[in-house]
RNA sequence: GGGCCGCUAGCUCAACUGGCAGAGCAUCGGACUUUUAAUCCGCUGGUUGCGGGUUCGAGUCCCGCGCGGCCUACCA
């Protein structure tokens, strides 16, 4: 390299085309203000929105003028300048509107606004709605208002942003060009509605439970620990709302749920985010069977909202999430797969692991017979099972807040919804025997000084709300992510949560 | 945690076996009163994710690291 002009060399480097584009658009927002026109507002008052222009005015003929005024708004997505005469789209909530913008139709603040505006800029417009000689639907402004000057640029036009990785850092990118990104949140919020609505109908009470935990539990998982200052005490994400709900039906709210957040410290894959949406509800004197009724309405209703129809197709595969779903025992999904009809809980764990081994399915020495089970079903059944199965009646050994079964003794009344080869959701005719209950906490906690890190701990003021009596209940867990994943037809959990986790940026 | 793949201009992508880092769009300047990814003319824009190494020469090959994706493992 030459001695001669490194420094300018080394200035032209610094000045990358971004730095460039932003220091144009600051230098246009100085212009601004120096004409007396403050690029960022306090407020604006649209007289309707782009949908409610379009829906005005579905099939208007060419060139037309309709004389009616509107003020409307939105984000500058497109810009294009014919001399004096310019194009401009308009997006708003997903709807784009052209403004038709003739020199001589502008007053003359707008005329200098018009040459200081950029692709990305928030704009008012107030006009006449038109459409053009090619029968574009427009609004042909007198004024023009600009209510935020943006500095950054835009993804292209044309292909916008596809790098994955953007997308999920810079969801408010994503939403601006990717259509198909909004498309995935508005069918999650009419999927949350949904929900909200069939409990409500049936007479659930909608509850808040704290995310912050003295203990965890609810749940066999590695919970987030954290730390309160002024009590100087650690605490812990919640993995689970169980405990606290079913402590409400104790205090005599009969049916209650609670949609929100949980948090798992877990590996992360593109069915697991580590904090994620559970539906949990908890109605008192109802039973698993009960429960299932009300996970196909619930199933059913989300799709309709969601939807429209209970057939679907997911992943290139059709599903039908109307109702009655397959109802069968774990036990007999796992006689299947082996082809041993024998098989049962109180087989000699040697044969169970001989079982297992002939299937090539891991199994640990502290394992029981129900545990063997379970992992022969999750390792050959589970991922096979696409339309909507109850698998009902899981083993004691891994549900320690499910009630036994009431004519069988080492299964619960428990089921999972499986969908699409994976969980949907999780319930059981509750465990109410506060006895029962602390002799399954103590299990637990031997399997966790054992060195089981999921194993759950003894929750004491649990315990006492079930020793002040819980009639029988009939709980339920539903995955609200990977509903939105089935329903939307989306492979990633992370196309279903706006802001999904990410390793930080290290700077 | 393991395997594979990716990372090049603001965005989307090229660059053969190691041989001058390019295009389109956007930006910037100019023309244009009916466009629809407007068109046309001209210009600008680079630490090729980061750090080493091999080589006369590295976007390309080797080693390490970072971030991401997919698969797998883990995961009620």
């Amino acid at each position: 390299m030459e001695p001669d002009q490194p420094e300018d060399q080394r200035e032209d480097a610094a000045g990358s085309k971004l730095e460039e584009i932003i220091a144009t658009r600051r230098a246009k927002v100085a212009e601004l203000r120096a004409a007396g026109v403050e690029p960022y507002p306090v407020r604006f008052a649209p007289t309707a929105t782009l949908a409610d222009i379009r829906a005005r005015y579905p099939d208007l003929e060419p060139q037309t003028d309709t004389g009616a005024r509107c003020t409307v708004a939105g984000r500058l997505v497109q810009v294009r300048r014919l001399g004096k005469l310019t194009f401009l789209v308009l997006r708003e909530d997903g709807v784009d509107l052209q403004l038709f913008c003739p020199r001589a139709a502008l007053d003359e603040a707008s005329r200098q606004l018009l040459e200081l505006l950029d692709v990305g800029d928030w704009l008012g417009a107030a006009g006449e709605v038109v459409a053009t000689k090619t029968g574009e639907l427009s609004v042909k402004p007198a004024t023009l208002t600009l209510l935020s000057k943006g500095l950054r640029p835009l993804p292209d036009k044309w292909h916008g942003l596809s790098d994955t990785e953007a997308r999920f850092r810079q969801r408010e990118l994503d939403l601006v060009v990717n259509a198909d990104a909004r498309r995935v949140f508005e069918l999650r919020a009419r999927v949350l509605g949904a929900l909200r609505a069939e409990m409500e109908e049936r007479g659930f009470v909608e509850v808040e439970t704290p995310m912050l935990h003295p203990i965890p539990g609810g749940a066999a998982a590695r919970p987030f620990v954290t730390h309160h200052n002024a009590l100087d005490a650690d605490l812990y994400l919640r993995i689970a709302p169980e405990l606290y709900l079913k402590r409400l039906i104790a205090g005599g709210l009969p049916r209650v749920y609670e949609i929100n957040r949980s948090f798992r410290n877990e590996g992360m894959s593109t069915r697991h985010n580590p904090e994620f949406t559970m539906l949990e509800s908890y109605e008192a004197y109802a039973d698993y069977h009960d429960v299932m009724d009300l996970t196909e309405a619930l199933f059913a209703r989300a799709a309709q909202a969601a939807l429209g129809t209970t057939e679907l197709t997911y992943q290139g595969r059709a599903v039908s999430l109307a109702a009655p779903f397959r109802r069968v025992p774990l036990l007999e999904l796992v006689r299947e797969a082996t082809g041993r009809a024998d098989l049962h809980y109180r087989m000699e764990l040697a044969e169970l692991r001989g079982v297992c081994e002939a299937h090539e399915v891991h199994w640990e020495a502290p394992w029981g017979a129900g545990k063997l089970v379970l992992e022969l079903y999750e390792a050959l059944v589970e991922h096979t099972l696409w339309e909507p199965t109850f698998v009902l009646d899981y083993p004691v050994e891994v549900s320690p807040l499910a009630r036994r079964h009431r004519s069988e003794a080492e299964v619960t009344e428990r089921f999972e919804l499986i969908l699409v080869g994976r969980e949907h959701a999780n319930a059981f005719s509750e465990l109410i025997d506060p006895d029962d209950q602390r002799g399954r906490f103590e299990a637990q906690a031997r399997a966790k000084a054992a060195g089981d890190e999921e194993a759950m701990v003894v929750d004491e003021a649990y315990l006492r709300a079930m020793e002040l009596g819980l009639p029988p209940t009939g709980g339920l867990g539903v995955g609200v992510d990977r509903l939105v994943m089935l329903l939307a037809d989306v492979a990633n959990i992370r196309d279903v949560i706006l802001f999904p986790t990410l390793r930080p940026q290290r700077d």
